[in-house]
RNA sequence: GCGCCCAUAGUUCAACGGAUAGAACACCAGCCUUCUAAGCUGGUUAUGGGGGUUCGAUUCCCUCUGGGCGCACCA
């Protein structure tokens, strides 16, 4: 439990020993809003009328009926609100050496007790574009992962790729169309030399992708000659099976490319095309089982009695629809892993068809909780994100403008860094802006992406975080100090810190903010929201920026200067900690 | 038509039934012989309308207005 838990649970006794009743738990002790008003309070409306007595009276009560000892220091009554100091150097002391002793563990908790949680992410179509939109999935699922694992549980993050659509026959269709003359000729692989100089032959199937759709739009055969692509590449023998094996790697090898570049590893990664001849026959099964039905020549689960609608499993032309496949992927999930629960990061407009598919799921046999994580879209402050309308803005734009901006900056201030100093410190920074800005808005709003803000590192950004955490490392390397992980035990106890020494009011409110860390991990992982975190690593960045402008360190009393490099420190590992939930690594300079 | 979601400052977001509704961006005015100015300080501006529940409502309920989304053969 954490520290400030454990204070909280104190008073909370204190508190009940004093009314004679057991009716304050822990939770009902908040933050005031102000900080001269206290550390903790306790609003007294519940406890007015569990004992039938007016709250301030009830609140001048506790104040004279509880002595201040131990943790707290002081205690006072505001109207109905009952106010309690914390003792600063006692809270200091604690704070900062659990800090000191979990490192990187800091702020976790054991609440999950191990439990396996799958969690689906990154479910991506080939033969598309990769655009800002799939950023936000994969930086949200990737955080969510790290989260979960944070609170406890043992996550098993996979991929699930639909390389098997009818958007991939138009994909091939333009392919044909404006590559390759109209026609696939005898021998595919030489015609596709033409693709070697592509270094990212995936983003070029993202551009003929969106090529193709408007231009099939107007085009009644095109339309008809996708359908017979379509056909072939399913018959898995024909020149478009080929074509769609070959092309298939390209958009694989360009995802593999962009999990590597954003540090994101999949436990197992899951391949629509192996999952549909398996969803055939048991669409055959379940139709034996009642579970689904046949109605005006197609195959549909009738889920009107659950008030979830129809879902269309086969087409009355025999084709499949999305159940087909995820019915087994799910058995198969369950069948390898055995989860005790299996997470869905998919966009939140499929939430009906989810709830569809659970149900189908648990008519099966699969009683496990399935959980649909739905997040809203990606926006352009000019209106929505279109693939099919080319109004986006894709992976590798973003990425590149992001670079150019970074290196620009670095460079003028660093003018005697290596490049590959400033290579990898750039690579940093941008990394944080593209997952900050996924991550920092609750994933249930939009996310209406301003690329001239992300490109401004400036305010509630990462670069603010990272900065942060490189000038308090600066700091520290003055000091003599090395902040490496297996001598930081020592250095710390080298520094013998005398937290009586920590008196400014500043101090006091940073590390009552480093001793609140460990709730926002816990509401992050209750919620699957990181943006609590992010929230929360903003606040921690601009207490201690505003500490760095008014407190000096360096130049401080050797005992005042040794308490303030301890409290730094923690800081810093806190800054760390929290952004490695993010999926953000630090810099040590910038 | 049925259902779901949203509405807070010029803009983008917070506020988990509690105290004077917080930030960031933008704009204006300051701060670098002083631990990194990618920083800090100060200033201007907000709960869509109407009802209810509650000691207390941005938060819960109803209703209106305005947006977005989903609802058998698009993925």
């Amino acid at each position: 439990m954490s520290i400030i838990n454990k204070i909280k649970q104190n008073i909370a006794k204190e508190i009940n020993q004093a009314v004679k009743a057991d009716i304050v738990e822990s939770e009902n002790l908040v933050y005031p809003s102000r900080v001269d008003m206290g550390d903790l309070s306790l609003p007294c409306f519940v406890l007015a009328n569990n004992l039938g007595k007016n709250p301030a009276k009830i609140a001048e009560f506790l104040v004279k009926n509880i002595k201040p000892k131990g943790a707290i220091a002081g205690l006072s009554a505001l109207g109905p609100y009952f106010n309690i100091k914390l003792n600063k150097a006692e809270l200091a002391k604690e704070v900062v050496n659990e800090i000191e002793s979990l490192r990187e563990n800091y702020g976790h908790n054991k609440s999950g007790r191990k439990q396996k949680i799958m969690i689906e992410y990154s479910n991506v179509n080939t033969h598309k574009e990769y655009h800002i939109g799939h950023l936000r999935n994969i930086c949200y699922g990737d955080a969510v992962n790290r989260v979960t694992r944070a609170n406890g549980y043992k996550s098993i993050p996979v991929s699930y790729v639909n390389d098997f659509g009818i958007h991939i026959a138009k994909t091939i269709w333009g392919l044909i169309k404006f590559y390759l003359d109209d026609k696939i000729s005898d021998g595919i692989n030489k015609d596709l030399e033409k693709f070697s100089k592509y270094e990212n032959k995936g983003a070029l199937l993202g551009e003929i992708y969106a090529r193709a759709n408007k231009a099939i739009k107007k085009d009644k055969t095109a339309k008809q000659l996708v359908e017979v692509i379509m056909k072939k590449i399913e018959s898995r023998a024909s020149k478009e099976y080929e074509l769609w094996k070959i092309t298939r790697a390209w958009s694989i090898e360009q995802f593999a490319k962009i999990y590597e570049e954003l540090g994101i590893e999949f436990e197992k990664i899951y391949y629509e095309s192996e999952f549909i001849e398996k969803g055939q026959k048991m669409v055959k099964e379940l139709l034996q089982k009642n579970i689904l039905e046949k109605s005006q020549g197609a195959v549909i689960a009738n889920l009107e009695k659950y008030d979830l609608g129809v879902l269309v499993v086969l087409r009355s032309d025999g084709t499949a629809t999305y159940p087909v496949a995820d019915i087994p992927l799910a058995m198969r999930k369950f069948k390898e892993y055995n989860p005790d629960a299996s997470i869905y990061v998919v966009d939140k407009r499929q939430a009906l068809y989810f709830k569809q598919l659970f149900h189908i799921l648990k008519a099966i046999g699969y009683k496990k909780p399935m959980i649909h994580l739905g997040y809203d879209v990606v926006k352009l402050p000019n209106g929505m994100m279109s693939s099919r309308l080319g109004n986006t803005i894709t992976y590798e734009d973003l990425k590149e403008q992001l670079f150019k901006k970074a290196k620009e900056e670095t460079n003028k201030r660093h003018p005697d860094w290596s490049k590959e100093k400033i290579d990898s410190t750039v690579c940093a920074l941008v990394l944080g802006v593209i997952k900050f800005e996924m991550l920092k808005i609750n994933q249930e709003q939009p996310i209406t992406f301003d690329i001239g803000k992300a490109l401004s590192f400036n305010g509630f950004t990462s670069a603010y975080l990272q900065y942060t955490y490189a000038r308090i490392q600066s700091i520290v390397k003055k000091a003599g100090i090395q902040n490496n992980p297996p001598e930081a035990d020592q250095q710390a106890g080298k520094l013998k810190v005398d937290f009586n020494e920590l008196f400014e009011e500043k101090e006091h409110n940073l590390i009552l903010r480093l001793a609140k860390y460990p709730s926002a991990v816990k509401q992050a992982g209750k919620d699957f929201n990181p943006s609590e975190i992010a929230r929360y690593l903003f606040e921690l960045a601009r207490d201690m920026n505003d500490y760095y402008h008014e407190v000096p360190i360096l130049k401080s009393d050797e005992k005042t200067r040794n308490a303030r490099l301890a409290l730094i420190l923690s800081v810093s590992q806190v800054i760390k900690n929290g952004l490695d939930l993010l999926g953000i690594g630090v810099v040590e300079e910038m």
